[in-house]
RNA sequence: UCCUCCUUAGCUCAGUUGGUUAGAGCAUCUGACUGUUAAUCAGAGGGUCCUAGGUUCAAGUCCUAGAGGGGGAGCCA
């Protein structure tokens, strides 16, 4: 017999009646010494679905065995719920035990774990309810940002994990090598990189724009979705060593047209979760947030502020709070200043634009004034900066000056530059970090709970 | 990497100015119960008090170092 899924067994009526078969992992089981009840999940919806076991039918030995944890398969009839809590349950004809979970030592229980508890057993917490809500809209936000891009004709484009460009600027790359690490090649003292694997000194790539670019410069509009990895040693609720960015990058957009993509991107993103993944969310507003759902809706039905750098500094230096790091015009945001800003002050998701140039990348576009380029940070409540983005230089000239002012080796980069020598376009992209967005759009508040397998600093396991 | 807090039963935590045999809830096990909802009721078992030193007549408690974890900061997405 084909196996039914529980989400449609508990959402498709037209069973009713009708004998099925499921098969998942027990959460709980209760009842007295005439009848049994198994509370079954088997992860396509973050409800289970009560078994129904008359004892009288059953051997004793196999319905020991079923305790929290373990794996059946169950044959019944379903049929609508004689108690209160559920709608439909089953009445179960034939269980089939496919693998016990000794109870003494399988570590979840029916009772609700920390989720610090939880990361420590990371090869069994997909097995928990909360996880399973964390991952179904994990896979929602990665379907609906391809059907997001697709709907509106951008190509997906793969760019390489593996780069031989230091140019990328963005914070410490992890080096890839064949080479013996205890017994490394070296000529004068100094590493012998023409006998590794690809000739020279390569890493992990800490951002795909660059080659993205090329991509936009051909295509028109592409996005980019992959692993990104730095070597950072950062050990915050909001930072990951092995992370997913979503990077668009279009032709002939300038950065109004960059926030307008940016903006109506995450509203489609959340709105697409309150559409289709309303059970996870319910379960996530009862157990974590109370005030997730409200927040989705908040974000979905309001502008961003949009505020070039110079006025947020004009705002900060008029709040009269005292910061810890002094506000002056030129200095990086520090996290109290974005979160003033968007906590306080605002109270919504603020956009700033336009900032000094000195602490952007060099690939931004150089406004007229000579001091800011035309970056964009998307700010959010707790998160901070989900969105990194700008418009790109697009000048050959002025590309080249910044790269040499930055002491940037223009042998690494030579094909970047030649876009701009060959049929330059005006064009702008972004960054979101996936996670990032997932803890907006599940409330989490540590990074490393919305993802599968965190890699963080002195982590690696599962 | 810096600051700060934490580490006691399988889990979550209490443990008084250092003082007898280290406790609770849940989980587990045993029993009771004819429709339960994180079932309920009764009973039982369960401890390297993170590790290594030190102070003291006496350390879960105080001191030093280390490990692991949380929060904040920096870097960033």
């Amino acid at each position: 017999m084909e196996r039914t899924k529980i989400i449609d067994a508990i959402k498709h009526y037209q069973e009713i009646g009708k004998t099925i078969s499921v098969k998942g992992w027990v959460r709980t089981k209760r009842g007295n010494n005439s009848v049994a009840f198994i509370a079954l999940n088997d992860g396509s919806i973050v409800h289970n679905i009560q078994i129904v076991v008359d004892l009288a039918n059953f051997d004793e030995t196999l319905i020991k065995q079923i305790t929290t944890g373990a794996c059946i398969h169950v044959i019944g009839k379903l049929v609508e719920s004689q108690g209160k809590g559920q709608s439909v349950e089953i009445q179960a004809f034939e269980i089939e035990l496919y693998g016990s979970a000794d109870p003494e030592s399988y570590p979840l229980q029916k009772k609700g774990h920390s989720v610090e508890f939880l990361r420590e057993i990371g090869h069994l917490r997909p097995r928990t309810n909360f996880f399973g809500c964390v991952l179904r809209l994990r896979h929602a936000m990665a379907f609906a940002i391809h059907q997001y891009f697709n709907d509106k004709g951008f190509f997906y484009m793969h760019t390489p994990l593996i780069t031989a460009s230091d140019a990328e600027g963005a914070g410490e790359m992890f080096n890839v090598t064949t080479m013996d690490l205890n017994n490394i090649p070296k000529i004068d003292g100094k590493v012998d990189y023409s006998q590794d694997f690809f000739g020279k000194p390569v890493s992990l790539t800490v951002s795909g724009q660059l080659e993205g670019e090329l991509g936009a410069l051909a295509l028109g509009g592409i996005y980019t979705c992959g692993p990104t990895f730095r070597a950072e040693n950062s050990n915050t609720p909001r930072h990951l060593a092995e992370f997913w960015m979503i990077e668009p990058e279009v032709a002939f957009n300038d950065i109004t047209d960059n926030m307008n993509l940016a903006e109506d991107f995450i509203k489609s993103l959340v709105k697409y979760a309150l559409e289709h993944n309303m059970d996870d969310l319910q379960f996530l507003n009862d157990m974590f947030d109370k005030e997730l759902i409200e927040r989705l809706n908040f974000v979905v039905n309001n502008d961003f502020i949009r505020l070039p750098y110079t006025e947020a500094i004009d705002i900060l230096l008029n709040s009269h709070v005292k910061f810890e790091y002094k506000v002056e015009w030129g200095v990086d945001l520090q996290s109290e200043h974005e979160r003033y800003l968007v906590e306080q002050h605002f109270k919504k998701p603020v956009i700033l634009t336009d900032y000094p140039k000195d602490i952007k990348a060099f690939y931004m576009k150089q406004n007229d004034d000579g001091r800011t380029v035309r970056a964009m940070d998307v700010l959010f409540p707790k998160i901070g900066e989900i969105i990194g983005g700008s418009e790109r230089e697009e000048s050959y000239e002025k590309l080249l000056r910044r790269i040499q002012e930055l002491h940037i080796p223009e042998k690494d980069i030579w094909w970047y530059l030649e876009t701009r020598k060959f049929g330059s376009a005006p064009h702008s992209g972004f960054g979101l970090g996936f996670e990032r967005l997932l803890l907006f759009v599940t409330g989490m508040t540590n990074i490393r709970d919305v993802i599968p397998f965190p890699r963080t600093p002195q982590n690696a396991e599962f």
